[in-house]
DNA sequence: ATACAGTCTACAGTCACTATAGAGGCAAGC
DNA sequence: GCTTGCCTCTATAGTGACTGTAGACTGTAT
């Protein structure tokens, strides 16, 4: 039952010690409580709590859809398709952006194959770049970041 | 040959009016000539290099490999191999990516599938949530956003 | 007593832009 | 010449989800 320190939050729950002073900057993690001399005292519950928002992060959950997933939690008998259409909502970003993915993959497979060396002047892959418009048909959208 | 204001560049290459600016800040366009009232003057060099910038970032690549490839370009009777292995590293990067996506899309899949309504507190998707850990042996990396 | 790891705050930096504010420029119609 | 209305200019701040840094204090082991 003693409480625990900012690093060993950190360790419990595989978050770093910054991202924790993020999450509560953020409102994300609430205000703990501190020790005489000002350091941050944590409980289970903190580890709990830290932990599943590390989870949520891993499966790609935004901080605010997170917020939402917390909120919700802490109302247990409400109906879960709330939750559920988070996720749905999830998993369709997920797909969306799996086929984007996989037009690039198979454009730049493309070019990759139609190297075959020499001189850059006549380079390939230079070409399909400037030539991408007539690659696929399909346009792409605005990429975000790998 | 009559020069193209910042405005016509935008629509010929289909790139925003702030986004060439921007590329001006960071080096990545040249810096344009000026009119005798200051406005930005661009020729059909421009738009080419403009459209290519935009067909790279298209295929995800990297401010900073675009810089490399455009450097590249201007030594046209360097051997292309240079070229080419950062297509390659762009596949490999791409190639990460999806592999992370489809492991999320299956526990995203399988979370939702097994959430049969109710209330919040007995919840499959919370509890997958919570449990993540155990879903799939493969440990994700930090997640870049979607 | 000293060394060293941990913790504190506050702020700047990342990436690739986007948005906003406020001022000045340019061409067409009246 | 004047007005209308879009175009362009600079400078600065904001985005998301953190990470990194500086400089000072704290806690613990030897």
């Amino acid at each position: 039952m003693k409480p625990l320190t900012i690093g060993r939050l950190s360790r419990a729950a595989n978050v770093k010690v910054t991202t924790i002073r993020y999450y509560e900057t953020i409102g994300l993690m609430g205000t703990p409580d501190r020790s005489a001399s000002g350091q941050r005292l944590y409980g289970m519950v903190d580890v709990e709590r830290l932990s599943f928002i590390r989870h949520a992060r891993e499966l790609g959950f935004s901080i605010d859809a997170i917020k939402d997933l917390i909120r919700l939690q802490t109302a247990p008998d409400q109906d879960c398709s709330a939750v559920d259409s988070i996720a749905q909502q999830q998993l369709v970003e997920v797909q969306k952006r799996l086929a984007q993915l996989e037009a690039l993959e198979r454009e730049l497979k493309r070019m990759i194959e139609n190297c075959r060396g020499g001189e850059i002047d006549g380079c390939q892959v230079m070409a399909a770049i400037n030539n991408h418009a007539e690659c696929e048909s399909e346009k792409h959208e605005r990429l975000k970041p790998l």
